[in-house]
DNA sequence: GCAAAAGTGTTGACAGTACACCCATGG
DNA sequence: CCATGGGTGTACTGTCAACACTTTTGC
């Protein structure tokens, strides 16, 4: 086995979760201490990212990533875009950063991102963290806007294929799926409505099961049969905003 | 200025060019003679790219092959996928001609695509030459993957952002916008249907002005507005299939 | 005056939207 | 028995799709 790695490409990859409260991204904490241990010179959060290997395809390389950090082995994984300015790391806590790590700055970086419900994952909560989307910290590097392209690519690319189901457990309710579109989205949708579309489509399978789960009226369990899905050959799916 | 390139990444260009036969594409005649001058070993066809240069971005780089070519220097320039993996030349015929002109075998490449009328570029026709994209010649390497790609992005990306008027002249006329989309989404519109739409596009805009083209009736000449298009907040474009 | 492409309206079907109440259960 | 989230139907509106003839010009 070749562990060789590339000296200036990296992937970086962007970890989506979904809970009940909304979506969430999964960042790493980025921490240097000079002088004194009560006092960091940085302090912030990044994306987690790492050389790609020389002798890999980029997406096992960032499968690499991926499953280091959170242990799951399903990849639900979608290249969105890839960084090549030179000049990308600009301020003084990112190339100290680079710096003390002994590596070279990675100019260029394969951005990836990851989707699954957070309940699948275990990560090491010291250096780990689940933040709401809509309330991320500050950002090293250029990853705010690498985390703004993922968003983007992911609300677009969730109207034509079904990788909702990649955030949701296996099997799920009508307003589970709801809530998952709303939180991608960034939108309300109308209940009804909703159930009326999704009924329709076939390749949402209602089970002779129901989740007890909180409490209350239990609610009717679907599961996502990618078979059937395959097989409707016209493009045909869920939400049009 | 430094024009040192990175020895294992490139730039591949994938140049779209629309004209009245339908949507094309530019590409680059492979040939390599060993023994005989009349019996090519090599004798196909390839889109064009080259190494990047360490200290331009990604961008530039792909911007200064594409004004190699064209001589055109207005970039309507996309950027669709990275290619990464390292088995990607498999073909005795890709490894003889990669090693025959003394580069390393370039494992990566960063894809875009470029989209204007033919009519506003020329080339060196000894050495490149316009396919349709429904009748494209053999090609080397990956690159009938890699051209299949950035179409299917293109007909996507269409229905979204106003690139079509990318591929228009600056004056046209309704007929060969519907023609242009026809030929990029390889589909048929209604005539009538399509005009009703685009009249209500008011980033479309009218002129008092007639083509007196081929023959027969002159017909009545459109700009496109970006100015106005960006102003209209709304997702509100042209085409839903 | 005729060949050729440009241009024009109406109708029916369907999908989207808005909206308020009953249901089933757990505690 | 009541609090809570699950689940349901209808009427209206706007958009899409189908479809055929008239207009303007060059030759």
């Amino acid at each position: 086995m070749d562990f060789r790695k590339r000296d200036n490409v990296s992937v970086d990859c962007v970890i989506f979760g979904l809970n009940d409260l909304g979506l969430n991204v999964l960042l790493r904490k980025r921490t240097l201490n000079m002088f004194d241990e009560n006092y960091p010179v940085i302090d912030d959060w990044m994306i987690t990212g790492g050389r790609v290997f020389i002798s890999k395809t980029l997406e096992e390389s960032a499968n690499v990533i991926f499953e280091g950090i959170t242990g799951y082995n399903e990849f639900n994984r979608t290249q969105f875009r890839t960084y090549g300015n030179p000049t990308r790391l600009k301020s003084d806590k990112d190339l100290l950063w680079v710096r003390s790590h002994g590596v070279k700055t990675q100019s260029m970086t394969i951005a990836y991102y990851f989707a699954q419900p957070i309940e699948s994952i275990i990560v090491d909560e010291d250096q780990f963290k689940w933040f709401s989307i809509d309330a991320l910290p500050e950002l090293g590097f250029d990853h705010s806007k690498i985390i703004k392209d993922a968003h983007e690519d992911l609300k677009q690319k969730i109207m034509v294929e079904p990788i909702i189901f990649d955030l949701m457990p296996n099997k799920f309710t009508l307003n589970e799926l709801q809530f998952a579109f709303e939180s991608v989205l960034e939108i309300e949708l109308d209940n009804r409505n909703f159930r009326k579309k999704v009924l329709k489509k076939i390749y949402i399978v209602p089970l002779n099961e129901t989740k007890k789960g909180t409490a209350k009226k239990p609610s009717k369990l679907y599961v996502f049969s990618r078979d059937v899905y395959d097989k409707v050959s016209e493009k045909d799916f869920i939400v049009n905003v």
